[in-house]
DNA sequence: CAGATCTCAGCTATACTGAAATGC
DNA sequence: CGCATTTCAGTATAGCTGAGATCT
């Protein structure tokens, strides 16, 4: 008769099998994780391309990781604030901030990669290594497929974006 | 004028190599692909919940479904207003509401599942069919591990407890 | 001039918190 | 009373747009 106060606890049949609600749900998931540890993606993704790919403009480290020049700008007036990052002038065009490591951000990264492969842990708790390496695989190649999906910067992308 | 203007068009090896950023950057592709339909997650899972269980109120369909009481309540305010769910006082206990289905609603969630089956179509084309299979189990299994992760209502219900 | 870069103001969606009003 | 439900106000991250200033 009336609800039976877990009854329902379980979500329908019919999102569970969808592969877009799954994914996403991971993807909640692994933030809450992450975000229990203090990591902010976009943080953790600039300071590693700087690290891997050395200095670049701002624009640059957008296309790279396909982050919005808008926030782009905020987050790094952050970092320089906090002294992670350094921004000059690039002389061979000065349109453009050339972004790179402090020794302080370098030394702030270490520490963010351990928490990071930790979370990478917690999420895969439930699966062993051969399972982590096939779930990567097949969610690469997901990735890769819809690379090419830049919608931020490309010029002449459009949406439709309708609201009812 | 730098020589290769793609040359950085990649992400880190880093990023590429952690599950986390994996199935993050996979559900923003596949939110994209269903944005672009019209399609958003919240209003197609609740609508789901209400054909396949049935009235409820609607706390619970927030604790079925992982919406916050808050986000709820304004989307069945709009759901009401375009006249696709209704709402009534539950005579069996007056504090709550209760949320069901509209013919309207019926019909309109019908149109949503072809579109959000092609969504699924659209956002795994590169797998094959066993593929699919198979990375929806293990997301399957990350899913549920984390499944309890409730943090939204649950008065008690602290989960394994990740907090700091 | 066209086009790229950076910055700023502001928008939407999503996730989440605190607290009040009402009812059990 | 404690507790649940709904609503409202507000916070924070993320993704995104439009426009202006500056520079190539």
């Amino acid at each position: 008769m009336d609800a039976t106060p877990e009854a329902e606890a379980r979500a329908p049949r019919r999102l569970w099998q969808l592969p877009t609600w799954l994914v996403n749900r991971a993807a909640l998931q692994a933030q809450r994780i992450a975000n229990d540890t203090g990591i902010r993606r976009h943080h953790y993704a600039v300071l590693v391309a700087l690290r891997e790919q050395g200095p670049a403009s701002q624009a640059a480290l957008g296309r790279t990781l396909s982050i919005d020049r808008s926030d782009m700008t905020a987050m790094l007036d952050e970092f320089e604030h906090d002294g992670l990052v350094a921004r000059t002038r690039d002389e061979h065009d000065r349109r453009r901030n050339l972004v790179r490591l402090t020794p302080a951000g370098t030394r702030a990264l270490r520490q963010l990669d351990a928490h990071v492969d930790a979370v990478q842990d917690a999420l895969l708790d439930p699966l062993s290594t051969a399972e982590r390496r096939v779930l990567a695989r097949l969610l690469t190649r997901v990735v890769e497929h819809h690379g090419g999906v830049a919608r931020h910067d490309a010029p002449g992308a459009r949406a439709p974006g309708r609201r009812t």
